[in-house]
DNA sequence: AAGTAAAGATACTGTTTGGTATGTTTTTAG
DNA sequence: CTAAAAACATACCAAACAGTATCTTTACTT
């Protein structure tokens, strides 16, 4: 890697850690830069100002992360099976995303979107995309005879897709994962309606 | 009402107006000034300073207004009918909550969790209250055999309360109410598969 | 009505912060 | 090797903002 381009994913890696645990407004770029060696010059060389950084945080690290975990879900052959994975892995495996902080998009969007539409619609085209492939994955599921014929995919992926945001706001709350588990154990009883 | 009791209300009132609409770290004390006719001076008669203000909201306007939404749930007597008439309610008939903005609690946990505890306990409180209303009417509704005896009430609240967070939050992304009657139909679903 | 405390108005301060101007070093192309 | 462009460094600026100091008006009590 060539080094202009090093000290541009140290900025973008530490700037998505600090904004993943503090949040977006409260992250200033001093923040970013007197935790690195990174100095103000070459961040501004970098990015014209803070929200194209933020813009870069979100298609060029989070997009492509999440884009990882939709694999678990559609090498799994039972979708009902792949999604309680996906979610038991998110919520409870995944060391990179803690309990107190939450899901690192959700956090963005509840922050972002009263504000900035560019955000927005970054973090717009994101969840559309998890909404597709999940909703795809049921598709194929009732084909192959494991989800119900009578089963609303599209709707099934609306509620979980809500319920695994809501839950990780509930658990930052708590700060505790017996939420996660008791929240898994909902889950698991309404997938298994869907049979 | 007294007039200083007023103003205090006025600042109150146009404060979370402005929090709920643009967010908490964007509504500087100058917007609810400029936009009422409170000078600095009466402001912090009232208020020793902005996060003193922002939990007079949450505390004094929030959770009284949540108060009376539990009521709907505890008057009726199925409490599956009432979680989702309630819910219906929140998403869809409540001219006071719109699609754009969220849910103003969940917004507010969101933004303010990562660094500051105590508007997380506040928030906190109120949750815990909503968890217990609900769970209490699903036991009680257990009892009148509205609901299957083998339902985990606490498990079931946890669910659909993270359901509702997370499509509120859904919502906004998209500010469309479909995703809403669209989670209402899956929120129905998984009622019926508990009785 | 007068005196006192509550309530409100105005001007100011210190700091944080995003962003710029300008200069220096490093890399790359020819 | 050298010139030019890319990459980085430092000092500075203007705006925004929370909060304070001080002064004036309003309301209440006796």
């Amino acid at each position: 890697m060539k080094k202009a381009e090093a000290t541009r994913q140290t900025i973008l890696q530490k700037g998505f850690d600090l904004i993943y645990t503090k949040g977006y407004q409260t992250t200033s770029i001093e923040d970013i830069l007197s935790t690195t060696q990174v100095t103000k010059g070459a961040f501004y060389y970098h990015f014209r100002n803070k929200e194209e950084m933020g813009l870069a945080i979100i298609n060029e690290l989070m997009k492509p992360t999440l884009q990882t975990s939709f694999v678990d879900l559609q090498k799994e052959e039972n979708p009902l099976k792949g999604i309680y994975n996906l979610m038991k892995h998110l919520l409870l495996e995944n060391d990179f995303l803690k309990v107190e902080y939450g899901c690192p998009a959700s956090n963005f969007t509840q922050e972002m979107t009263p504000w900035n539409t560019h955000f927005s619609k970054a973090l717009n085209e994101i969840i559309q995309t998890w909404i597709q492939v999940m909703t795809d994955a049921l598709n194929s599921g009732i084909e192959k005879g494991f989800v119900s014929k009578e089963t609303n995919t599209k709707q099934v992926t609306i509620f979980v897709i809500s319920g695994y945001w809501g839950i990780r706001n509930l658990g930052r709350l708590e700060d505790n994962t017996t939420v996660y588990t008791t929240y898994l154990n909902g889950l698991n009883n309404y997938l298994h309606s869907l049979v």
